[in-house]
DNA sequence: ATTGTATATTAATTTATTGTTAACTTTTTT
DNA sequence: AAAAAAGTTAACAATAAATTAATATACAAT
């Protein structure tokens, strides 16, 4: 997976270009918008993280621009952003933009939401019924099914249960659950905990399984 | 499904099929009306999509055209408007449109107005009659009978109720709802749940399920 | 055109559900 | 035994929807 990245201070390249290259990805850089734009077309990457605060050209623009390149039109963009710049996000996704981290930037967050994002256009056939053991999960219906009775769930227990059942025995780490239940929100540190709890009251314990110091895996 | 976009304004093309080709569609564009009779042939799309102002050939002639080709006579087709173009409905619909959306265009809508219209034509057994349970609802007759009773729903009501029954048990996310029933309208925000507690006035509380956060469905 | 009636929408308020946090406990790891 | 991680519980805050009543709109009949 080819990253490219885009940012004019040469601190957070190197920073960001170290982290994401650890992860596997191949990682080009530029240090502004224009430039950016020439090499996205030679490189043609994946992804595309802009920060959005640049001088000159700016990352919406930016995002603008490489939009309107039709060998382009499908490469995923990210932006930077500030905290508290209300502006961009708005601004960023009517400019194309397919997600956005804010500054600071923790490695570990952004590696997340780039795997996310990555997954998210590759399956796109996302199956909707998903049977394990005594449980039946429809993703349409929004409905639970435990030997042979409707279980209600509410919206984030419905979410972390079915994100867990994608990968039967797969353990997902805290960090990922929580990238993909909640996003950007800064939740507590026992949120999850709680919202795994309720779920294991209507199920059982069992099928939730804790992995200490690591996460969650949805097992029979 | 194959869509043809068809509109003179280059970045309305690249913003549109970018957002489409993201929703899995394969999308061809054109630039122009007398092209666009020209790919839609070849490209035998299920849906064209054509903005109603355009230089030479405007989208209602545009339109005339499609609907006299034999091979395309049953595409479906979709018109985009500015908003207050008044004549453009009516013109639009006697020149055989599926369903207009006005610009400014937001893509999320717009999709759901696709899906809407793909899936109606798709479901070519669309049902005139559906029954479940006590119920039973017939859209030529505009005539809800519960328990062998006549019930009387309002327009909205019975397109409401109607569109939750066509697929009993998924829940329909109100934006979609909304999108639907109203269109292009601004509703309030209040509005879609007073038409369900009038329905539910009239044929019981437990057919419509609330699915927190979410939207309705419908379930026996 | 005027009126009456049905229908649709909004606004204000209430109720219910859901989500989060904080404080404390238990379990596991070192 | 100490530290770290996760479990548990209950309080509360936030959110979403239900409800009600008031208005607005549309439509038909006169």
């Amino acid at each position: 997976m080819k990253i490219l990245l885009v940012d004019d201070e040469y601190d957070i390249l190197e920073f960001l270009s170290y982290n994401l290259k650890k992860e596997g990805f191949v990682v080009k850089t530029a240090n502004n918008g224009k430039l950016a734009v020439d090499i996205a077309q030679r490189f043609k990457p994946d992804l595309i993280i802009l920060d959005v605060m640049m001088p000159e050209m700016d990352g919406i623009s930016t995002c603008s621009e490489i939009r309107e390149i039709p060998t382009l039109s499908d490469v995923l963009i990210l932006f930077l952003t500030a905290r508290g710049e209300e502006y961009s996000e708005l601004a960023g996704f009517a400019a194309g933009a397919d997600d956005y981290v804010t500054k600071p930037i923790k490695p570990k967050l952004l590696i997340s939401r780039i795997k996310a994002l990555l997954k998210r256009t590759s399956n796109k056939s996302q199956q909707k019924v998903i049977k394990i053991g005594d449980l039946h999960i429809d993703i349409d219906k929004y409905e639970l099914i435990f030997k042979n009775n409707k279980i209600h769930l509410a919206k984030k227990e419905f979410k972390l249960l079915y994100y867990l059942m994608t990968v039967p025995g797969k353990v997902f780490l805290r960090e990922d659950i929580i990238a993909n239940i909640w996003g950007e929100a800064h939740v507590g540190d026992r949120t999850l905990d709680v919202h795994v709890r309720k779920i294991r009251e209507k199920i059982g314990d069992h099928y939730i399984k804790t992995v200490k110091g690591v996460g969650y895996k949805f097992d029979i």
